[in-house]
DNA sequence: AATGAATGAGACTTCATTCAT
DNA sequence: AATGAATGAAGTCTCATTCAT
């Protein structure tokens, strides 16, 4: 006896997420049925959940995605021993997303970040993300500030205002677009990091 | 004239604005039926649709009206003449709202944003009301820099930078409370602004 | 004590029967709401209730006067002697009602023909109507055939024929506007007639 | 291929269709609820959607399944060569129904003129249908007319006046149920036309 | 693994009717 | 008589989920 059909469920997961990925980005969650992520797809709808339990389920792995691409953008840049070039090297990782690479993952990840208001298991992945990215950055600022002011102080209230102005800039991007000229919010987010991390 | 039964529309509205404003603080927007609406107004369901011609008209009423309160609290703040002090005074309206006067009013500031991405109608209450806002702070950041540095130039990324900051703090103390420890938003935000309006 | 307000329940309900009108002939039946009946007779909701029990006694009267208008119409016309001079007389108080006179009359009669297949309370005015017409054509049928064959033997059938041809065309120039030329359907029905009533 | 569940759209169409004509006959297309059609059909509510886009769709496809049976009914009739007998059976095609063959057809046609008062999409159908019928009589009654009178002079009237006889007969036979002795709409219109295609 | 039908709950919306003023 | 708010019951439609094939 054969070993029947061979598996391709993690092929086909992937390609699910992508539907749901196309769909959220252009017309956002509420409208993304089952039917219209599998369209996306090109699968047919029962499909979905032989391969996700849940829709919920889809969003959490999307969510998951988006955060992995987004570290695995910046781990790439990672070679250089300037902390000051890391610190830029983070922030065009992030808002380089947000105006040239993929602007359908940022709109995704603002939607992502709305649900994960009222979806507690969508909030889980979102704010680790967040914690996860702060602590980062909190490295980054603090190597700066030692080579700068001689002490790291400051750090953490520097990592929180970096973040919030690269989050703060995908959901203008999205909900406003055209408040902020494009290409311009990496260098000045850029310029705004150096400002705190050396005075 | 006097007879028949007298108009209370206007009180009506924005008893249901704030039934939406509960839910979608609490729950968001996709739980917000207009059966939960009309719940936490304490009114009768149909009661909704002979105010409001449709569902999405409640939400623009409440986007509406949390950005009036949003420059309200604002412009209460202005009598003083130093520059710096008014971007602070602008600042702390926005992120003490953020932080200690009305979560509720932050959380849904959070969705409209996020359902703006969708909905045209409420997209452009948004947009006007981040355009508007950006206009604000560049004068403020131009008076801030032709005080420091002599020019003008580099006003307009200052805001933006100052505006992303905020929204982001937004998203971030909704989406991942707790990632920013409560209290430090508005002082990190104010410190940033000035280190990059006076350098 | 003075009379109080004079009644004026007449003209109340008359112009309220005339906002039916309005409104049916233009989006039919379902789009009847009590609202859009008084915004078209230019009154409060509340007032239609006043004057009719229900929408549907609305209707009824719309039936009725328009069952009125008609056979005043026809009668208008009653001087004469000559028999086929009557009959082109019956044929023509309908269908120049039907072509220039008042469409939106005919646009009536069409739904509420419609109409009388559900509710029987409007089939009740509309069959006394059609019943009644069918007697008078009868009689004018007969007088016809008297004179031509000497004898009254078809005027039954003649007369169903007729009043068929009468509705049929009501129905065509509502529903199927252009297929009979605007103009045609009197003088046909007419030359139809006598082609029956005189061989 | 072969593998999945099959296809059974057509059918189940049919049967919405059905249920439809059911409703619809026996209490009116505004009764015709989306649960009253499923509840005919023997199906649940959520199919109806399932298999049709809106609830106008389902009324267009009984419109069409209406005009389709007529016209098949006349086509079966077609091998003599006499005009006369042609133009005939043509009447007897629609009248038969009328009467004998198929009540609810009729109540049916009668619910859907009045329908496509206001509905566009019904109206298209209803109104190519009575286009098409027009045409065919046309040319039956210019046949008609040639022969008896060496010339089609009149045919376009002539064949106004016999459809809006079998369109009145109907609405009558539905909304005024015995003002017309039932069996004899078909001669009487028969010999009506004969006598204006003749003379 | 895959397809597509089937279900039933729940959403928004409309509206006849009633009622307070 | 008149106004306009209030109610609650439908109605259409969407959709996550389940299931037969």
């Amino acid at each position: 006896m054969g070993r029947g059909r061979p598996k391709n469920t993690g092929a086909r997961r992937a390609q699910i997420v992508d539907g749901l990925l196309d769909v959220i980005s252009e017309r956002g969650y509420e409208r993304a049925s089952i039917a219209a992520i599998a369209g996306a797809a090109g699968l047919a709808p029962g499909l979905v959940h032989y391969h996700f339990k849940t829709k919920q389920a889809v969003l959490v792995a999307l969510a998951e995605r988006l955060v992995e691409s987004l570290e695995a953008r910046y781990d790439a840049g990672q070679a250089v021993d300037d902390p000051a070039a890391h610190l830029d090297a983070f922030i065009d990782a992030h808002l380089a997303v947000g105006e040239a690479a993929d602007p359908r993952a940022v709109a995704a990840w603002v939607v992502v970040g709305a649900e994960s208001v009222r979806q507690p298991e969508v909030r889980d992945v979102y704010a680790a993300a967040i914690t996860r990215r702060l602590a980062t950055l909190q490295t980054l600022c603090a190597a700066c500030l030692r080579q700068g002011q001689g002490s790291a102080h400051g750090a953490s209230a520097a990592a929180a205002s970096i973040l919030a102005a690269i989050e703060g800039a995908f959901t203008i991007a999205v909900a406003a677009p055209g408040a902020i000229p494009p290409g311009t919010a990496a260098p000045t987010v850029r310029k705004m990091a150096r400002a705190i991390v050396v005075a």
